[in-house]
DNA sequence: TATAAAGTTGATGATTTTAGTCAGGAATAG
DNA sequence: CTATTCCTGACTAAAATCATCAACTTTATA
């Protein structure tokens, strides 16, 4: 039950975007220093979330990655599934055909709850929460050096 | 995010287990034929089954595997947690060394509640729910071939 | 308009995980 | 003693994961 890095990377990026907002292109090169993700891998990153509408691309000279929307827009319900897919423990739990009897099967409907669940806290953090949340935490960080 | 079969697999033969409980030792001939789990994978997944206390297994002629604790003691996050680990969505929830940043990181805050979300739903749930489940949707199905 | 900067795309590869399979062994009932 | 049944470790095929690389296209600007 782990993600893999593509929702864990990806999530990142959008909350590095969302810090770095209204300053223009964000390059990449900068978010895979920041963010400590392979440049290579990152720019494989991407591809999903312009498909799936959610940041903007320029090449070129001055060119980057931007947010299309505002942050506070912006579900981690939809960063993941651009990014992972269904997020269902299971594949019965999306496409019931591919079992008999899946409308019989008490496991499936444990797995639909487990789907559920996540889908309940990814709906209600959007990238606003998180980049809040961080400034927040780093504030903390600074205030406790005068302690 | 997928459970791998062993959690799936697990989950059903425990199921089996609590349907079938009381009748003494079943086989995992049986249970591998009903649940249509490959034998010898089924051999290997009962062992931390075993390991974890909650079923027990006697060889030879008459032997078979049973439950050790009664239905409605038994939830299924301890049997997720025997069958796949700890079930957080990235290995930095559990083991927060393996990132310098873990405490002043928001995504991984993130993927701390989704597995709280996920634990809250196993945990509320017990095989006996579970064979409840199954019976009255069993049921369900007999009273439909009066209509 | 030449050039450097920066994202895009497709091919490829290493490593790990998954999902088994198989053979032999050990325990148990009768 | 023997048939039955679970146990264990070794092994394997296939898939997924996590990249890396090279060639290419687009863009700003000197």
């Amino acid at each position: 039950m782990k993600l893999s890095t593509r929702g864990r990377y990806g999530t990142k990026v959008l909350l590095d975007l969302a810090l770095y907002q209204g300053v223009g292109p964000v390059l990449l090169k900068d978010i895979s220093r920041r963010q400590r993700i392979p440049l290579h891998y990152l720019e494989h990153l991407i591809a999903p979330l312009i498909a799936g509408g959610i940041i903007r691309s320029s090449r070129g000279a001055k060119g980057g990655i931007w947010l299309v929307k505002s942050p506070a827009e912006i579900r981690l319900s939809k960063v993941i599934l651009l990014l992972e897919g269904s997020i269902a423990p299971a594949e019965c739990v999306t496409n019931p055909k591919l079992c008999e009897s899946a409308d019989a099967c008490v496991t499936r409907d444990v797995w639909l709850e487990m789907e559920n669940a996540m889908n309940e806290v990814l709906e209600s953090i959007t990238l606003q929460h998180l980049a809040e949340r961080h400034k927040s935490k780093e504030q903390l960080k600074e205030k406790m050096y005068y302690i």
